[in-house]
Parts: C-alpha cells; sequence; structure tokens
DNA sequence: CCCTTTTATTTAAACGTTTAGATTTCTTAT
DNA sequence: ATAAGAAATCTAAACGTTTAAATAAAAGGG
C-alpha cells in the first residue's frame, strides 16, 4: 500500500528531492551514475509520481473532458475509441462524462431545464477538475453554447446536430450524393428518399446531396418520392408501403439510416417486391445488422472513429495556441452489397 | 480565465482561507452572515475549486479507474453506463481506458507479452492519478492477476471471461436453463444446441444450463445435438445445415448468441426449413438487430447495466473496507418474440 | 596549481487546498 | 460588569511535486 514519495526515493537513494525530478522528467543534466541509481531505487520501491501533485505544481493536468450525451447510442463508442486514440498519442488523457440523456429524460429534447441542469453539473465537475479542454458528443439537436460558462476553456463539438464552432463533422451531403450517384450508375433515375427528422442537420445535408444528384443527373424530380421519416423503423415501413403504391412506384430507395431501412425491407417483404431485383436500397450507418439482414443491405459506413480522433487533434491545435483550422471533412464510404441491382425494365 | 483560489475568494470576502473552506465543506460551524457573504463572493467570481490541490491533501480522489479491453465490442457501453449510473450516486468519478485491445492485437489472444504491455501501461497510469480501485471489463480469455502490481489497490472484474475475484458476473447456467424451459413448456424435446468456443467461462455456464434442463425434465440426451460454434454467423450457419441434415433433426436450436443465430437464419431459409414453424430458436444478447431479423428472434436479454451497477457496489463496499459481499447474480430476462412455436408434428 | 567555465546537485519556495490548534468574539449566568 | 463557556475565526503547517537560484563539484586552460 504505498504512499512512497519523492522524498522517500531521495532519501533511498542518497540525493535530493530536486535530483529526482529531474531524472523523472530529464529537465536537467543527471550524472549517469546517480541517474541510474535513482532509477534503481524507483524501481525497487514501485514508485509511481502523485498525478495531483503534479497537476497542481505544473498548473497542466494534460487532461481533457469528454462529455457524451449518451454512450450507449451506437455511434459513440466508436467516437470515443477515437478520441483515445489520438489523446494517446498526444499523452493526454480523458475524463469522461456520460450525460445518461437517453435513460434520463428520453426524447423529450425539449425539456431543456433538465438538460441544462446535468450539463451544468457536468462542466462544473469538468472544470474542477482542472480540464484544459473539453469535447462534446451530441446526439441531438441541442449543445451547450450560451448554457454555461466554461471559464475560458475551449470546446469541440462533434456528433451534433446543431452548428456549433468548432464542430467537427463527416460529410453527410457527399455522401448522399455518393449513394446517389451509385445507384444512378445502376441504371437508376425513379429514386425516393426517405429522410430523417428534418430538424437535424445531418437530414438536411443528406437531403442536399440528394438534391444535388437529382439536378446534376438531370432526374425527374418527383415530389411524391420525398418522403419524411423520423429515423425509426416504423416510418420506414410505412412510407415505404406508401411510396409501393404509387402509380409509378420508385426502382430505388435511399433511406438516411439503417433502421429505417429495416422498415423497408419489411414492408417490402409483405408487399411481395423483391430486393434487389424488383427495388433497390441504400442505407446509412453501417449498423452492424445490415450485414446481417436478408439481403445484406449496400449502406454508407460513417467515419466515426476519424471525427473522434480529429475532434481530439483540434481541440489539441487550439490548447497549443494555433487556430482550429478546416480539416476537410472525412468521408463517408459506401458498403456494398446484395441489396442494389439495375432496375428491372 | 480562472486561477481563482481559495486565496481571492477569502480576500474579498475578508475572511481567512480557512472559513472558505469551512463553508465549501461544512466541516466546521460558520455564521450565518459571513458564509452569506462567502458564498455570494464564490457566486460571483465563479469560483471552482481546485480538484488536484484537494487530492494532494484531502489524499482521497473519489476516483476509480475503469480498463475496458475494447469500449467498441458490443455489450460494454451499457456496462460503462451502470458503473457510472452507480458512480455518480455515490459522487465517485470514473477514469476511463480503454485497452483498444481488439484494434491491436484482434483476435489473438495468446499475444500476452502485447497484452500485458498494454495493460501495465493502464495501471501504471491509473495508479499515477491515485485512484482508489479498478474495474476491469474483460471481453475474452485473459486478466489482469499476476500480470501487474496494483499497489494494493482492489479490482473488481466484470464480463470478464475468466475466473478471477471479486468478479461480477449475471447468472449465465440459469439463463440457458431458463431458454430450454421456455421451449420445453412449448412442446419441444429434440434441442439442439450450438455454443460459443468452449475455453470461454459463459460458453460452459451456458452449456451447464442446458445440461441441466436435459435431464431435469429427462430429455433424450443426443450428442448430435450439441455442437460447438465460434461465436461468429458463419459457424451458426454451417453448424444449422449439420443439424438439419440429420436423420431425425431438432426441432428447436438454442443459439448462444444472436450473431450465430443469424447464420441459423440463413441456413434453414436456404434449406427452406421456416422458423418457428418447421423449427424453433432462441439467441442470446438481445442485440438491437434480433429485433430487425425476420422473424424476429426470441433471445435472452443481458442485464448489462446491471453487472455495471454491481462492479461499481462491490468496488464501493471494498473501498470501505467491508467485504466485497456475494449479492445474487443479476438475472437475464427472456425477449419472448416471434422464432418460438410449438414442434409440427 | 590556481582561475575560469561547465556541469551536477541542493535549497527552499511555491502550487491550492485542508485542518489541528490557537485566538478572538460572542453569549449567558452570576 | 465580569468570568466562564461556547461559537466563530484565524494562523500556519502540511500534502507531493517542480523549479528558479544558489552552491558544490568537476573539467579545462594557462
Amino acid at each position: 500500500m504505498s504512499n512512497i514519495s519523492i522524498k522517500d526515493i531521495a532519501a533511498k537513494a542518497q540525493v535530493s528531492t530536486a535530483t529526482v525530478s529531474y531524472v523523472l522528467n530529464g529537465t536537467r543534466n543527471v550524472k549517469q551514475v546517480t541517474r541510474e541509481r535513482v532509477l534503481q531505487v524507483i524501481e525497487e520501491m514501485n514508485y509511481k509520481p502523485n498525478n495531483a501533485a503534479q497537476s497542481l505544481k505544473r498548473r497542466r493536468t494534460n487532461t481533457i473532458g469528454v462529455i457524451a450525451e449518451d454512450v450507449t447510442v451506437f455511434n459513440v463508442p466508436e467516437i470515443i475509441d477515437g478520441i483515445n486514440d489520438c489523446a494517446d498519442r498526444l499523452d493526454m488523457h480523458i475524463l469522461l462524462t456520460n450525460l445518461r440523456l437517453d435513460k434520463r429524460i428520453g426524447r423529450s429534447f425539449d425539456d431543456m431545464d433538465t438538460y441544462r441542469q446535468y450539463a451544468e453539473n457536468a462542466v462544473s465537475e469538468l472544470l474542477s477538475k482542472q480540464v484544459e479542454g473539453i469535447i462534446y458528443i451530441g446526439v441531438h439537436p441541442r449543445d451547450l453554447t450560451g448554457l454555461c460558462d466554461t471559464d475560458g476553456k475551449p470546446i469541440v463539438y462533434t456528433y451534433s446536430y446543431t452548428e456549433n464552432d468548432p464542430s467537427i463533422q463527416y460529410d453527410d451531403e457527399q455522401a448522399s450524393y455518393e449513394a446517389m450517384r451509385y445507384l444512378i450508375d445502376h441504371g437508376h433515375s425513379r429514386i425516393a428518399i426517405i429522410s430523417g427528422v428534418m430538424d437535424s442537420i445531418p437530414s438536411r445535408l443528406r437531403f442536399n446531396g440528394f438534391y444535388k444528384a437529382v439536378t446534376e443527373f438531370q432526374l425527374p424530380f418527383d415530389p411524391l418520392l420525398i418522403k419524411m421519416g423520423d429515423w425509426e423503423a416504423e416510418s420506414g415501413y410505412r412510407l415505404t408501403k406508401e411510396l409501393l403504391s404509387l402509380p409509378e412506384p420508385p426502382t430505388a430507395i435511399l433511406s438516411m439510416n439503417d433502421v429505417m431501412a429495416v422498415g423497408v425491407l419489411r414492408a417490402a417483404s409483405e408487399m411481395s417486391v423483391s430486393i434487389p431485383e424488383q427495388l433497390s436500397l441504400i442505407g446509412f450507418d453501417n449498423r452492424e445488422f445490415s450485414e446481417y439482414l436478408m439481403p445484406r443491405i449496400t449502406t454508407m459506413d460513417l467515419p466515426l472513429h476519424e471525427i473522434g480522433y480529429q475532434a481530439m487533434e483540434a481541440l489539441s491545435r487550439i490548447l497549443q495556441g494555433e487556430e482550429a483550422g478546416i480539416s476537410p471533412k472525412p468521408m463517408c464510404r459506401l458498403i456494398e452489397r446484395d441489396s442494389v441491382a439495375p432496375p428491372k425494365r
């Protein structure tokens, strides 16, 4: 049970505490022989520097806070993993705060009072722990700006649904543009889109990409093919039924997430429309299950690790006093599987 | 940009630093009027105690370390959420260390040297941060015992594949026993089991539960119905093909995880065996996708939040000097869906 | 061999708290 | 009014490091 301090090491190695500190940090020359003696003693006594004392004196903690709205949301762990990966390289540490918002206030995004309370607590806690900056992983349309005083400590947002600055996002618009191109390359022109809730930025960006492809490739723009979902499977199911009942149904559907794509699958199956023969389908997110469905669905993989990594990099840059810097948005990647084929004619 | 210390507060409120500390911690009587004055100043200056200084002086950090072999493994975030939930209540903080083992050494569980290196680093880091104890979330057959010196700090294992002490696990044996009962209640007697890799404790425990039910309900024990999988979908697929090709195929399959159950589904579909009419199926894990498959599969939900919570509770008890205590293992819960029906006769 | 320069080591203050023990101030009983 | 006791406040040391500044030891140069 250790309370071995630098003093104990100094005493046993017959040097001053300063010398021990110098060998530990390499901040000054130490004669080879004494260095070895000190290291030897450190090893013997299994000494570990007291981080609290170090931070106090150095006035640097090498620690950043990560606030996650909810760690159990599917994409959050990957992002944390990315932050972690980068933090390791920068010799930084992470203090994780899980707001547990999904558990605590569920889907009532407008319960701003409760949100504020939890958010303030979290920030206050982190500041007290002397974090040098904060990364905020949002999963819903809300954020910290104006909510609480971070005492000058920088915040970087990632995976946030709202527009913050600085904020690290992947390129949603390009992603849905690419998905469209893939469908078009396969010969589709009557393509429907099922969106997520429209108050979220990703929905809007993905819609932009869709629209860009429609105009660029001069597809007929039919408002009947634009459906507003809510990210849940049920909406994919319902809207697909509507789409397939159209006098002139689409030959392909772009679903803004894999969960709604499950609903598409179900509706198609019930209506005996086979995928991909009679209807092509592309999803978003590359959720694990997208590979387990029948057919395995083609989907857009999100660079989650990457945005976590970049968020940490950006924060680090800000901490060095540099500008956050605008690195190009990481790209999504199409995972080709079995849910797309040329349209039947 | 804050470097407001207790001294600044003391000066502005015209009291000594001791008094400020007393109002902050309530450790001594302070006259109502001075207390208010001090609190006022604290509020005004937005003062946050410096945690490093506090820990240094108090010699308590109220912080525990959590070491996760890999946070991106599906069940880990739920467990962390449970730890978090309990820690909040106990006013404890969590320092998360992600070994990133799946990324770094993949499936080579026997690469003990690399493992040791990462593990030692992690522990060393945490000890330096003065954590009071450690929770280790394992996902593979290996652990920390004998690997590195934790300097007397207690470790609690959870979700670990090996036998450690103290270790918080849910009741795997009971779970598979219950699953069997459910099948038996539905009229099945010729029940096959597809196991995970047999060097993992959960596999063995689940097998025990299976076997207990077989003997207790006097089912014919047929070795041909016992198949060794490896947790992956491919093995579920292959073994199901074998099972369904038997002269006397089973009427139900118990798969030790949902991923292998996907393979079962696929094999059955290819062989035109319909589920649940001709073959019943129960999985394990209640993975999100189990609800998205067709048919939605009946599966065992794991009390992941609960074991995280209990791990934190147990660690806290140890830190109070009490015994770890053996609370009853949390139970798994059967999620009834559409993959089980009475056998066709 | 002494003086100078370089290199190695030590001394002591500081970081921002907490907390015994000392001191002051306030109450209350006489 | 005063002494005694209680309540409030203050003083100062300590926690385990780091780091300027001071000092000591070693190395070079003539």
